[in-house]
DNA sequence: TATTTTTTTGACCAAATGGACAATTATTTA
DNA sequence: TAAATAATTGTCCATTTGGTCAAAAAAATA
């Protein structure tokens, strides 16, 4: 008599699951991993408790894997900064691209930014693993085009930083920005970030 | 028989309170208001729990000091930014001031950014209020430079936000900062930053 | 020093919360 | 359609946590 072990998940397990990760996401982001409660994700995703501890062994289960699909998501547009074009376009494309992001994925850059503000605790191997690989790949990258005179010197990495603070600031704070732009600037202020985010790395790092 | 009401703290209470606010803020900005526990802030500042509420009637109460006494602060600097200075160095200055606090007020930093992430519950009349005034005048102040070509053409607002996301960075999300460094880099972490930034707002802004 | 006031603490409570589990219901599969 | 498997839920429990309170200890004051 063997035990068989359940291998592929069938379409229910599916569905709920990801039906619960979106709403933690929603309450992890609000509330942060300790303010989040299995009761709020239950209520968000219309199942009951005991139900989603069917499907995740634990309240830390769920938010692992929430951070951890966001992660990957998170790195990738990084990789994509590609040495064959031109190197400004290149960056000012980065940029555009996370700002984007700040737009379209609020709750995932709050999620990530209060993980990161909390000490990191589960997400520092990734940190110092991947991601510093990609980071330093880039780097490289950017030095090799600072050396060949694409465009202006300045700290590589640096750089990269100011472009994730700049452009994640207006997801991660947005209430304090709305708070201090009047309504009609509050309507275009994606518009008017893109704006002044080229502009300021335009002129910063173009080589004259 | 009248109930005469204490009116001057003593000494202990002084000293106590005191006390109190410091391990709060130390424990408050690891672990966000719901993650911090009355436990936690009594052992942080050795004291009993029932003791720590004999100065303050609820945890609430403690985390709404820490924080208003943390507000006046954050926006001092910003309103140092004199109309009689010349236009750069005004702003350069303001860059450095808020890069030293993100140096030596990384708890603040981060109590305060915890704060905004979870959309400012306690302090979104500050933000509307006293904050906005003070960055309304300054916008103002910014626009008249650049209308008289001492600064390049810029949107205020989103240059102000500038400063204080990539100053801010340092601090808040230190822990990704420093993984992403080397030793070396690590050691100089923020005199890198400071000419980074210097370099970047100078070439950003500078009339030619 | 005697009295009053302030400070401190141990013991306790109620609510919230993460999680266990057996019983029930729904869905698949043979 | 019957048997097996998967999904769901009501109930329960232990722990954590914010907070109370009366009594004891310490400090200030007369």
């Amino acid at each position: 008599m063997t035990k068989i072990v359940q291998i592929k998940q069938t379409r229910i397990q599916r569905e709920k699951r990801l039906l619960i990760q979106k709403a933690a996401l929603q309450v992890f982001s609000e509330f942060g991993l300790r303010g989040a409660t299995l009761d709020k994700i239950a209520k968000a995703c219309g199942l009951t408790k005991p139900n989603i501890l069917y499907y995740y062994s634990s309240k830390d289960e769920i938010y692992a894997e929430v951070l951890q699909s966001l992660l990957e998501e998170w790195i990738r547009p990084l990789k994509d900064i590609s040495e064959n074009g031109d190197p400004l376009t290149e960056i000012l494309k980065y940029v555009q691209k996370k700002l984007t992001m700040s737009k379209t994925k609020k709750q995932e850059s709050k999620l990530f930014a209060t993980e990161i503000l909390h000490g990191a605790p589960l997400t520092q191997n990734i940190l110092a693993g991947s991601l510093k690989e990609t980071v330093d790949d880039k780097v490289k990258l950017l030095n090799k085009w600072i050396s060949e005179e694409k465009i202006a010197p300045v700290d590589p990495y640096h750089l990269i930083f100011s472009i994730w603070s700049m452009t994640q600031h207006y997801a991660d704070f947005d209430v304090q920005v709305y708070s201090l732009l009047n309504t009609k600037k509050r309507s275009r202020i994606f518009q008017d970030a893109e704006d002044f985010l080229l502009t300021f790395f335009t002129r910063c790092l173009k080589q004259d």
